[in-house]
DNA sequence: GTCACTGCAAACGTTTTGCAGCCAT
DNA sequence: ATGGCTGCAAAACGTTTGCAGTGAC
């Protein structure tokens, strides 16, 4: 790995993405980070997420047409609101893990997987709640 | 849905995806058809592939920042290779709907979930043959 | 005859990149 | 002092859209 250093930046976008809890866009933290760093550009941003992600420090999620991030980096699953968009951060115990060891059991395909995505797709609490 | 109409494109579309095995992108599908269908535009294969995605006719995967696209309907798994890009079907029996049933049980997080996307990451058989 | 569809071109929104100066190490 | 990083602007990319004409039903 490349030699990183630690700027104002870097550390604001990791520290708001610890504690984030809404899988924001690249955008979405751009705004927040804003509020802070008033001079900060979209493009760094991204560099910094990109290397973040690279890092291991946080998760690229493919949703839809656009990249969100999460900052949790305990294995886990999410689930992607039909409704509302929203994606909810989703607990089952052994899931990944299951499925990991599973896909490795040798099998014609000959694939050899090191990590998995588990996306659901439905409805979250809120919108089952409200419409 | 939509009242639709069987056009050459669209079947031909249809037919390509029906028995590709390489989960191509649009542009791929694009290259392809036009050899056969030289008047064929790029914005004709998106339209195509986005109406028949909705109808259940194929599959729209999310990987990295494009589009790809899978013909096969049942319900199945994905390895996408770290190093040649290539995406792999893996088909273990009852693991989507294991997941499903899973995610399902009662949980505080509430979701409801209705479909889902497993998605492997590692190197495919012939790139840990290969190198 | 209707209207879903096509080709074409232009637009879109997200993400990346080149560059000159800056600042963490 | 090095070179990884920043802001800025422009570019690049995959994908979508408006439009006038075409063809499936």
């Amino acid at each position: 790995m490349k030699n990183r250093r630690m700027t104002s930046q870097r550390l604001k976008i990791l520290q708001h993405l610890r504690d984030a809890e809404n899988h924001p866009t690249a955008e979405m933290v751009y705004r927040e980070i804003s509020k802070e760093l008033p001079s900060i550009t979209l493009a760094t941003v991204y560099r910094n997420l990109n290397l973040l992600a690279e890092d291991g420090e946080l998760l690229r999620l493919e949703v839809g047409d656009v990249f969100r991030y999460d900052g949790r980096t305990m294995l886990h699953q999410h689930g992607v609101c039909k409704n509302c968009g929203r994606i909810v951060d989703i607990f089952r115990k052994g899931m990944s893990e299951n499925a990991l060891r599973r896909a490795n059991r040798a099998r014609s395909d000959g694939f050899r997987a090191d990590s998995v995505s588990i996306m659901f797709s439905g409805y979250c609490k809120q919108c089952i709640r409200g419409e």
